[in-house]
DNA sequence: GTCGTGACATCTT
DNA sequence: AAAGATGCCACGA
């Protein structure tokens, strides 16, 4: 019995996203046809440490491309995570966002 | 069981 | 156009 929320649904896309590229909690909301919702995204990704299987919530992040949640992973984990998939993150603000930035309403296209 | 807060974004005035 | 207010779901106390 899978307790199918909305975070687990925001889990199955962020696990989706190929290492490299980074989305938006807004993009995600908006796949999921929950726009609005947004807040939620966020959310779960604080939980998101503490789902199985883990998800990879260095890979998203705010609409400015900022790593708002390294407040949450306890440091610059995040930032460099990311970089070491190819992602130039500077002072938790990704470089390039636009070219990181990966859309799954585009390219998770279902 | 109820109230409030929270990795934000969108809508309205 | 910009600024302010609202909305959503889940978890914590």
């Amino acid at each position: 019995m899978t307790e199918y929320n909305f975070f687990t649904n925001v889990y199955d896309v962020a696990r989706q996203i190929p290492s490299g590229r980074v989305t938006s909690y807004g993009a995600i909301a908006s796949y999921l046809g929950a726009k609005r919702s947004s807040r939620v995204v966020g959310y779960a990704m604080q939980v998101a440490g503490s789902v199985k299987p883990p998800v990879p919530a260095h890979r998203v992040v705010n609409r400015l491309g900022q790593l708002t949640a390294a407040t949450h992973f306890g440091g610059n984990t995040m930032a460099q995570l990311l970089e070491s998939e190819g992602v130039t993150v500077i002072k938790d603000q990704i470089q390039d966002f636009d070219k990181v930035f990966l859309d799954p309403t585009v390219e998770l296209a279902l």
